[in-house]
RNA sequence: GGGCCCGUAGCGCAGUAUGGACAGCGCGGCAGCCUCCUAAGCUGUAGGUCGUGGGUUCAAAUCCCACCGGGCCCGCCA
């Protein structure tokens, strides 16, 4: 088991903590939580504690005295790399580093363990991520890539945090709208075949659609659609493997576009299957049993078995009265044999290889090994709109397993039109945002979108390397393209929407996933000119003049922070930011010194270290978000 | 009717979880920077009643209450 990686700069920090801890008690001062941060600006130290304010809070004295007094009993023997401490007018203990020495101490443990050991948070605790599971039936729009984003950037972080990872894709093969394009298939005669696009934009943007659009001339259509879905839930018949067919085909195309962003998996979960295992029968006669369910003599719900919400005492119909589940019933059983709770009834065989080499699995009923998927923590990835239902599952499984287990639902909002961008597609709309819908047609392809982002970064990157082979163009142009749509739908706060406009998404400069692989390539090129190696040594670094140096060093010796951080909100979002910030600084240090060119011999080496700590760090923030890395743009 | 989320510069966002030192960044505007490690970069400038009103506090974008605006959910659909 790997130790806990903790760098420097939060060493720092909690030393700090620890040593004003003790000398506010020594002062005579009961404190509790410390609190150290960064100052708002270099020239007040490079941590400070606000703890003189909230102390004379209590104690009615003035703060500053109280941060002469805390500075005065703090023991400075035992603050390694902090070379001076001064209390501030307003309130504030401040701390400096002994830069030289902190520099080389905080880049040496970057550069010698290249961020390869693992951050322990996890302690190998066994966690399931769902993520993607888009209905099969159509191709991925932008809305189905941010999930897919938010899930797979989570994976590889709770993955590196030293969690015992398995990605799950739930596959929805018995729902409404698989059997809406199995209705056009068999009852309309659309071909189930065509050339010259992928099957699952075809599924999505023809068969569907279209299906939806005859709904509406022609109700009498409906029925077909329950009858397909019955046939489905049967299982073992002409239309049920057809529709099994079908699915397989749509799914492949999909898994197309997932593997090309990047993202990979260890199993897929078929609705169908979990159908036919037997677990919902076994979960629901428990649930008669605890009493969890009952069914309803009177009322409108009369002939169901129903759940009361305590809270508002509210009935939720879990069992319709001509005895079928409900859709979040069915996913009672996945959720309870996602956490272990029930006998697994799956056997698993292997169903790919995907481009990432990792293998992936499927569930089945009828062949392959015993293998445990079964996790302590499961994570699901699934937009706010689910937040009731996933509320629902939580609140069943308590009742019924107790509360050992967490099923977490990772929640994230929509991604909508900006209202120029659905314009685009034919909707006029009076208000700034449209939201996407798969029946209307009226979404922005993830495929398409890839295609116009490799598009514009071809011909840039054409325009500053003209006399590239055309793999090499090609390859770079995919990761810009890729970087760009990953970074624009992860770097946002997941509580909040994005409005997705078109040509502010093609762009390439700014805030966005290019800007990070620039600042990468920069770094690159500046290591692959050196013909030295880099020093550590304290007088390299005690000739550094640039504030953008003393930043940078403090920013990458607090990775770990960002890492977790994401892992304590379950949030990529806070590594995407982190990533941002480097650059920032890096290019501000890049435009202010000079590496290669740097006559002082010490200060090159240490400068060519700096640079290539933050190589090592980028890189690493790079993999977490599953962006591919190019050493030259 | 009940519940959840969002509201910070013209636009898109960070900062809110742990209240604290002048509210940051990107795009767009204007003005600049490539005989020098990649200008997909950098600098300067203009631009803000932190939705509104109250409250708590020495101190509020941050906490509490109310209200306003926007989005979503509350089906024997999935």
């Amino acid at each position: 088991m790997p130790g806990t990686s903790i760098l420097k700069f939060k060493e720092i920090r909690e030393a700090c903590k620890r040593e004003i801890r003790e000398s506010a008690s020594r002062a005579g001062y009961a404190v509790e939580e410390v609190e150290v941060t960064e100052p708002p600006d270099i020239s007040l130290g490079d941590l400070s504690s606000p703890l003189p304010l909230r102390l004379s809070k209590k104690t009615k004295k003035d703060p500053y005295h109280i941060a002469i007094q805390l500075k005065g009993s703090i023991d400075a023997g035992k603050l390694n790399y902090i070379k001076s401490i001064e209390p501030h007018r307003n309130g504030y203990l401040n701390f400096w580093l002994d830069f030289p020495v902190f520099a080389s101490d905080a880049l040496r443990e970057i550069i010698d363990s290249k961020l390869e050991k693992v951050i322990n948070l996890g302690k190998g605790k066994r966690v399931s991520v769902e993520h993607t599971a888009v209905n099969p039936n159509k191709a991925l729009h932008i809305g189905h890539v941010r999930n897919l984003v938010i899930g797979d950037s989570l994976a590889r972080i709770l993955t590196y945090t030293s969690h015992d990872v398995r990605v799950l894709n739930y596959i929805d093969d018995s729902g409404a709208q698989v059997a809406d394009i199995i209705v056009g298939f068999i009852f309309l005669g659309i071909p189930d075949r065509v050339e010259g696009k992928k099957f699952d934009q075809y599924c999505g943007d023809e068969v569907y659609t279209r299906v939806n659009r005859m709904y509406e001339t022609r109700p009498e259509l409906k029925t077909k659609q329950t009858l397909v879905l019955k046939e489905i839930e049967k299982g073992d018949t002409e239309i049920a493997r057809y529709t099994s067919e079908i699915v397989r085909r749509v799914l492949a195309d999909q898994l197309k576009t997932c593997w090309r962003l990047g993202a990979s998996y260890d199993l897929l979960n078929w609705e169908t299957q979990i159908l036919h295992s037997g677990m919902w029968e076994k979960i629901f006669s428990i649930m008669k049993e605890k009493g969890i369910v009952k069914y309803a003599t009177e009322g409108e719900n009369k002939g169901c078995w129903v759940m009361t919400d305590e809270e508002t005492g509210a009935e939720k119909v879990l069992v319709r009265s001509d005895g079928t589940a409900v859709y979040v019933a069915k996913d009672i059983p996945y959720a309870a044999w996602k956490l272990g709770l029930v006998e697994d009834p799956f056997l698993y065989v292997e169903y790919a290889v995907q481009p990432s080499g990792r293998k992936l699995f499927s569930t089945s009923l009828t062949a392959g090994t015993k293998l445990d998927f079964s996790s302590e923590t499961s994570i699901t990835v699934i937009d706010v709109r689910q937040s009731y239902l996933q509320k629902i599952i939580v609140s069943v499984l308590s009742k019924l397993f107790g509360h050992d287990r967490k099923y977490i639902h990772r929640g994230y909002e929509v991604v909508s039109l900006s209202r120029e961008t659905a314009r685009t597609l034919g909707i006029e709309s009076e208000s700034q945002i449209v939201h996407m819908s798969g029946r209307k047609g009226t979404y922005i392809n993830a495929d398409m979108l890839i295609e116009k982002l490799k598009e514009k970064a071809r011909s840039e990157t054409l325009k500053r390397n003209p006399n590239e082979r055309e793999e090499w163009v090609d390859r770079v142009s995919e990761s810009i393209a890729l970087s760009a749509i990953r970074y624009e739908l992860v770097k946002q706060d997941p509580e909040k929407m994005i409005v997705f406009d078109l040509p502010s998404s093609l762009m390439l400069q700014g805030d966005t996933g290019p800007y990070l692989l620039y600042s990468y390539a920069r770094a690159c090129r500046i290591l692959e000119k050196v013909t030295e190696g880099y020093e550590l040594n304290h007088a390299g670094f005690s000739m550094m003049k640039e504030s953008s140096e003393f930043q940078l060093v403090k920013q990458l010796s607090s990775f770990d922070i960002a890492v977790e951080k994401a892992v304590e909100f379950l949030s990529p979002s806070e590594i995407a930011r982190y990533a941002h910030t480097i650059c920032d600084t890096f290019n501000l240090f890049y435009e202010k010194t000079t590496v290669i060119h740097e006559e002082k011999a010490e200060l090159r080496r240490a400068r060519i270290a700096l640079v290539l700590a933050f190589k090592i760090v980028l890189a690493k923030c790079l993999d977490l978000l599953g962006i591919p890395k190019e050493e030259r743009i």
